[in-house]
Order: structure tokens, then sequence, then C-alpha cells
DNA sequence: GCGGTCTATTGACAATATGTCTATAGTGTT
DNA sequence: AACACTATAGACATATTGTCAATAGACCGC
């Protein structure tokens, strides 16, 4: 931990949840089969920098939740263009998602906790 | 990445902010100086398993801190009992919270924007 | 007095997760 | 022909977390 903002990899990247990746892509995967590239490109949505976004990041949580059984891909049949992997979810990856779900809302109430206390510890001082 | 949950490490272990444990140490800090082990103590309040919570990964934490130039420690003058290090939060350090509220704020509304979403689309689909 | 638990701290090693780079290849544009 | 975009994937490096062992004082129960 060389410290978050300004020194080692990545300055002023930020700090999300582990593995946010996933669920994110297993959301977009229940809309509907989709392919790699355009997963990657659907994840502006939920905050991710695509400029900053390296594709293989995406492409080897893809191949790892496919390991886990939480995703399927085949190649698709394209004629024209470089061929693509569409990739679907099962509802083992359904079930999964609903784990996230339950674990981001309690995350989400602990980030909570902490800026409020924060906020109030701040006020209190100016008061 | 084996999958999150059920497999590899920490079965069930939540998923939580990347180094989530930095900001609530710095916070508990501001309150006052505070020895290793209190703090560790008072981490029950934003959501970690003091049961499950190996200590080494508080004092790391801290030391790294320290590194960093966040806080700074000397030892207790107990003349009864262990002693003890005691912490206490810089300006530099106030300074680095001051950026992981920012970020909080942000990686909060991310998981908003992924709740939301997968809400709105359990409800249509049942409609 | 001894054993167990809690308090208090730290380093070593292992495992997991992420970041970067390289590589291949098709299509379209300049 | 070069470049950018699309599309995919592996290797290697780095970052972060988890686990274990170690030391030691105080307290409590037996």
């Amino acid at each position: 931990m060389p410290g978050g903002w300004g020194t080692g990899r990545g300055q002023g990247r930020r700090r999300r949840v582990m593995s946010f990746l996933q669920p994110c892509l297993l959301f977009m995967l229940k809309s509907g089969e989709a392919h790699g590239y355009s997963l990657l490109n659907g994840l502006d949505e939920f905050g991710f920098d695509l400029e900053r976004l390296d594709p293989s990041l995406v492409y080897r949580a893809l191949r790892d939740m496919e390991d886990s059984g939480w995703v399927v891909s085949n190649w698709g049949e394209e004629s024209q263009g470089p061929q693509r992997r569409v990739y679907k979810i099962l509802p083992e990856g359904d079930e999964h998602l609903v784990q996230w779900v339950a674990d981001l809302r309690r995350t989400r109430d602990e980030i909570d906790r902490l800026l409020c206390a924060y906020e109030n510890q701040s006020q209190s001082i100016t008061q």
C-alpha cells in the first residue's frame, strides 16, 4: 500500500469495490447476451473511465466468470469483421448477482456510515 | 479471481472498497490520538467483523500510513502492562482523508447506480 | 504455579486482485 | 502504407489482502 493517490501505480487512481467489474458485467448480461467489446463500452455507465480501462481486464474477468460457471460464451457467426465471442449469463450467474447485490448494499451502508460520521464531525468542529 | 463467494480464500468474504481500512483509521485518529489495539476495536463501527479481522492487518496499515507521512506514532510511557504505540494524525493525513471522502462519495454513487439499475430491471420484469 | 485468554505489536510468507504490455487480426479512414 | 478502432487473450509485474508465527505483559481460573 504505497499510499493511494500520488504514488505508485495509477496516480490519482480511484478506489472502488474489489472485483466491481464482476457485478457490472453480470448485470449488463442480464439485459441480453453481448460480446466483449460492447460490454467494455457499456462500463462507462457504472463509473469506469473507458480511456483508462485496458480491454484485457474485461476479457480476463469474462473468462474467469466463465470458468466459475456464471456465464457461457460462444463464437459468433459473423461473416464479416473479426470473430466475436458472445457472452450469456447463466442461472448461476443470476444467483451470484443476487449475492453481489446484497453485499454491495452492505458496502454502501458502510461507506455511508463513514461519510456521515465524517460530516458530523466536521460540523461539530466548525460550530 | 476465483469467483467471490464459495471458493478460494475467505468463503463468504465480503467485498469492500480497496484499502477501506485506511480512511476508517484516519477518521478515528481525527477524534484524537489512540493506540493500535483500540483502533482495531473501533473498527466494528464501520462494518469490520472483529472476530475475523487479524490484528496484523491493522498494524501493517498503520505502519504504511506512517511511512507515507499521514500519521506519526511514539511509544507510550506506560509503567505497567505492555508498551503501546500511540498514533496521531498529521495535517497531511487530514488532507488525505479529504481525498478519501471525495473518492468514497463517487464509489457510493457508482454502487447506487448499479443497485438502482438492478432494482429497476427486476421491477420491469415482474410487471 | 500453570494454562488460557486478552492485550499489544510485528515480520514473513502466501494468496488474491489488478495493471501493463505484447501479440494477433479484420475493417475503415486518411 | 499508416493509423485508429474493433476484438481477443496471455504473460509478467505490481498492489493488496490473508494467514501464520513470534514475542511479551496482565489477568483470571484452577
